[in-house]
DNA sequence: GCGCAAAGTTGCACGTCGTGCATGAACGAG
DNA sequence: CTCGTTCATGCACGACGTGCAACTTTGCGC
């Protein structure tokens, strides 16, 4: 998973000529996460062994760990892809927005998005689960460093190899996620699962970010 | 280290006598963890085994795991009571300071109480390990339940018994830790080891974190 | 002191985890 | 077609984590 994928193959820069191969891969990744989350669904984290989430992927056991290090990684792998849309739509936002408005909008779309199926309320299940917190909250990390570069760029900073960036969006970065994070764990803590009561929460939360000075 | 506490075998509450019994088992406790991180700044967390750190601290294999369930919850383990400290230092701030006035010399306090020994350098080396991030997160986490707590009442919150807090405590603690982690990040992502500069960054943290709104 | 019950330690067994290595098949390019 | 690369798979092996059943220590009442 590294940063850039060459495909060669006869394409010029689209990069969107993937070949069998390249998806077949994706698919199996795919389908190895969506069996790890519908397996501890119903059985429970603890007691979905990673055999039982490879033969429902049809692969062996042996592949399983050439794409995952680990069943929980598996599980909150879902977290990454949701990841980059909330980038792009934070990209999306009018340049005259300041960076928090800009970030409460498309956090609130961002939920939009997704509440229609029932991931959130896979997401409620699984983050109940003490053996998968941690590795919740390093899916969480890894959105924060790439949140902050997205920030660092919206506010014209120029961004290192490194990916490392200012002070000042590092910080929006972590409050923004520490805030959504706050914001989903009262929701899934309070007995209604109605979407706009999370709207609701997450509201609060950037009215009270950009209310901490005072 | 923190035994503070005189250990009066007839003080006050039937809670507060010790016993050697109870006092035995926090020694065991912390030998582990102390061999859990000196191992691991030795050989690399990667490369130590939990026999080896059981061995380090003569006890058997089986009994590390009646205290800790890993070896990198015995790693972290130290986080906790360092974050004791802390609310103890929060809660010595003056009333009429505003909160995040108070978090903020909190936090610098902390810093120069443990800033002394090489315990910082631990932390630096601790946490480069991909293994062990997650549970670093997850300790942090458990602090910024406490801290949340703290807060809490320091607003004049009532909390409720399971712990639970308002909104705009929550957010704190979580912007505050948060804040902790970006500035530890940079300090330790920086070649410099000079306490005064993470004191200069945790300023400019709080400086930042009250100037959201503008 | 004595003995007993609770708590703690240890060894053992067992299933799962995660990785290194070798092999073979599928794929893509020339 | 042929070759080199990539990937899936089986196998072996050490480490992990836990339930269970001893055995030992500690605290406490008698």
């Amino acid at each position: 998973m590294s940063t850039a994928t060459p495909t060669r193959p006869g394409s010029r820069e689209t990069g969107r000529v993937v070949g069998r191969r390249e998806r077949k891969k994706q698919e199996t990744r795919t389908a190895l996460s969506e069996a790890a989350v519908r397996l501890s669904l119903e059985h429970g984290v603890e007691n979905v062994t990673v055999e039982q989430i490879s033969d429902a992927a049809d692969v062996s056991l042996r592949t399983f760990f050439n794409y995952f290090s680990s069943k929980e990684e598996a599980v909150v792998e879902g977290d990454a892809a949701r990841g980059e849309t909330l980038l792009d739509l934070l990209r999306d936002r009018p340049a005259g927005e300041s960076v928090l408005t800009a970030l409460r909008h498309a956090v609130l779309e961002h939920v939009d998005d997704m509440a229609g199926d029932d991931r959130m309320d896979a997401l409620r299940l699984l983050r109940r689960s003490p053996t998968l917190l941690p590795h919740q909250l390093a899916a969480y990390a890894a959105r924060e460093r790439e949140l902050g570069v997205a920030i660092a760029e919206r506010l014209g900073e120029s961004i290192p190899d490194d990916g490392s960036v200012g002070l000042r969006p590092a910080l929006l970065a972590a409050a923004t996620m520490a805030g959504v994070r706050v914001a989903m764990q009262r929701w899934t803590d309070g007995g209604s699962r109605d979407r706009d009561r999370l709207r609701a929460g997450l509201n609060e939360v950037f009215d009270e970010l950009g209310a901490f000075g005072s």
